[in-house]
DNA sequence: TATAAAATTTTACAAATGATAAAAAGCGAT
DNA sequence: ATCGCTTTTTATCATTTGTAAAATTTTATA
């Protein structure tokens, strides 16, 4: 996906403010299993998806929780960092080689304070992915494991090819053995 | 809380946009148990907290759940009118008397096209909700209903005097048969 | 205070999920 | 094709959580 097409996604820029971000945007490849962000860290650039797929994962005691995905089109943040420039609580990695489109954070943050355009573009593109978490949660409080993994196979079938199903299972709550249990009862 | 302190929470708006913002904004008085807001509507208000607590929830086959409360400070926003101008999935209800600030929701958006300094308030504002969605959302992937609740208790110990029980059991993914057996286990 | 109504806890049993280990299947490199 | 490694499935048992109903406590109000 073209980077014009992405920064259009949600809000449409006008083609100064487009042009004004796309002067501190850069194409960078990058291969599979490489770590964008890290926990612990302020990041120092953000990227759009041109092609492949990422993940957002926390640490837990009992290895690592995914809950994110993003595939092509989509914006790879560290939240906090990017909200409130604080350390993140995440780590991304790449799950197949991927090409991206870096930032910096910091010149996006100025063009924030500088362009109204892209103010409230950053401001969409939150609030965005903002419903998609709200309604992650409620569908964690009150659906089944197993309606969890319909609605998926449902909104987003090519996950399923594209990721190991470890990350499937901790992206929806459960353990990798309760999800082969979920597989087999539906087919 | 006074209007003024709430709107400088998470961002410093200068003099002006503050006035702004303030010159749509009144003041009501809601009795306990009102209606806010409703599912299926796009809703044209909407609310900061000056005192009271309410709750947002969605509908499910087994009564309904609470997915977020706000209280003091807080502000009271449908999210998917707020960010797309679509209908609500959620009920919002008062939990005690209220007194709020209200503001049509058009007026906001106005200003958020005309005022740099709103429109980059206004991304602030769904930011930091966003951050605490995700962590609710990590938590409820990877933490258990005990480490859940003992957290609550810890961050927000007032809602536990505040709000109905059965509304902390649904917020925190559990019935209140299971929230039960937690405090009896840890008293 | 007495009474009714609402909220919370307890109990018993059923269903779902977790932990662990082992088997089976898939995949890449030679 | 075969070997070695990773991923997925299967099986077993323990634990957690859900459902339904009853008992208890708290709250509201006459």
């Amino acid at each position: 996906m073209e980077i014009d097409e992405i920064l259009d996604r949600f809000y449409p820029l006008p083609t100064h403010s487009k042009k004004a971000l796309k002067a501190h945007i850069s194409e960078v490849r990058r291969p599979k299993g490489d770590i964008l962000m890290r926990v612990g860290r302020v990041e120092k650039n953000l990227y759009f998806i041109k092609s492949g797929i990422v993940r957002a994962y926390s640490d837990s005691h009992s290895g690592d929780v995914s809950f994110w995905f993003g595939k092509e089109g989509d914006i790879v943040i560290s939240m906090k960092g990017y909200v409130s420039g604080q350390e993140g609580y995440e780590h991304i990695e790449t799950l197949e080689a991927c090409d991206l489109y870096q930032m910096r954070t910091q010149n996006l943050e100025a063009l924030f304070e500088t362009d109204i355009h892209v103010a409230n573009w950053g401001r969409k593109l939150i609030g965005y992915e903002m419903i998609k978490t709200e309604e992650r949660l409620i569908a964690m409080q009150f659906k089944t494991a197993q309606q969890r993994y319909l609605d998926l196979i449902a909104t987003t079938p090519d996950l399923l090819q594209r990721v190991q199903l470890c990350h499937i299972a901790s992206y929806l709550g459960i353990t990798q053995v309760s999800l082969s249990r979920i597989r087999a009862e539906i087919r």
